[in-house]
DNA sequence: TAATAATGTTAGCAGCGTAAACATAGTATA
DNA sequence: TATACTATGTTTACGCTGCTAACATTATTA
């Protein structure tokens, strides 16, 4: 039993993923966290300044898996038309969005002040930056007024239907609705396709 | 000085929606919000089972002050084409969302499991149900599929507008998004009647 | 080899949600 | 009107939380 750890920083980084997916962030506590790791209550703190540091690095880490998602949906497709790989790149995000749906309401979370942690910014940046890269694919020679329209709207359709399909806004808010939304769940790609208008 | 309060009930939610949209519901504890009302730490406990039940009337006044707005937005406006009706309530539904953000926030936000508050779930159906009327309205004779679809299209862009336009998403995340954005916000209409074919 | 920095532990603080026991006020019934 | 009952308040206390301070051990460097 050595008393230093020697990774624990980035096992902490880990239990806490794990956690948050689990539990999600708001049954998350540092203690639980150090315990998992087998260390003491406070041993955190010798790698972050405060929980919302840590949470920042899980949020991090989320946005990281989010943009190596799309960036696989459209990486080595030859022969694949760009507005399929636009569409698998939409599919690619709801997709993450669903499974680790826990994690991404932490990203989107205001628990932790994005303004405070610039490589938050940086992360999800990278994100957005496939899909600014595959909309200029898409639309050729479009203005750059355009392309920062198009890159909102799609962008706002994908976040509002995570937040939909997994029916944390409007579950079953009416049978219409609730019907649609299990033809969409089955069919994202022609909904995708008619909704951005392809 | 009285023992009993006599509206503590109603003081109590009071005290906590403002406390909501001033700290954000994650800084909102309820020995402050008793304190508020000059009133014991535990005295909530007559009136509230737990934390989260006041939170869920908090936000269940949340939908129903989002209801009354977008109900606002198209009422009593004769002569109005139903097409710029549907805008105004798409720009209602946005200016809600920025202008109460700290309490849309906690309205879809997940500490609160809306399956345990039917009454929150009827407030959360009593906006969406203005959004169905008005599509109906828009698009006589449509199916009840493509009615779903829409009004899901519809949720979507706003919801995830929100998001973007408060900057909690993606704030300045690429220059050309950064200036799309300002463009959006300062110009709802034109942007919306882009994004919904209208 | 000795000093220093890095990284762990223990003890303890104030704030939190909540439960239990008790106090007081309003209401219904005899 | 007297009495029981219910509603609604207070006090006290428990365990959990994030976090700080003081101390212990190990790794690094002069």
């Amino acid at each position: 039993m050595k008393y230093h750890h020697g990774n624990l920083k980035e096992e902490l980084i880990l239990s806490a993923c794990r956690v948050c997916e689990l539990s999600g962030h708001d049954h998350m506590s540092l203690r639980s966290i150090a315990k998992e790791a087998n260390v003491s209550q406070t041993a955190p703190y010798r790698h972050f300044k405060t929980k919302e540091c840590l949470l920042a690095e899980v949020s991090k880490r989320g946005f990281e898996e989010l943009t190596e998602r799309l960036r696989l949906a459209i990486n080595n497709k030859d022969g694949v038309s760009t507005k399929d790989k636009f569409l698998e790149m939409g599919l690619a995000y709801l997709e993450f969005g669903l499974e680790k749906r826990k994690t991404y309401d932490l990203m989107h979370s205001p628990v932790i002040d994005k303004v405070e942690f610039p490589e938050l910014l940086d992360a999800a940046q990278g994100a957005f930056e496939e899909l600014v890269q595959i909309l200029k694919d898409l639309y050729p020679g479009i203005s750059e007024n355009s392309l920062g329209q198009k890159c909102i709207k799609f962008w706002a359709l994908m976040h509002g239907l995570v937040g939909l399909l997994d029916m944390k806004i409007d579950p079953e808010i009416d049978s219409n609705a609730s019907e649609a939304m299990s033809v969409v769940k089955k069919d994202y790609r022609s909904f995708l396709e008619e909704s951005l208008e392809l």
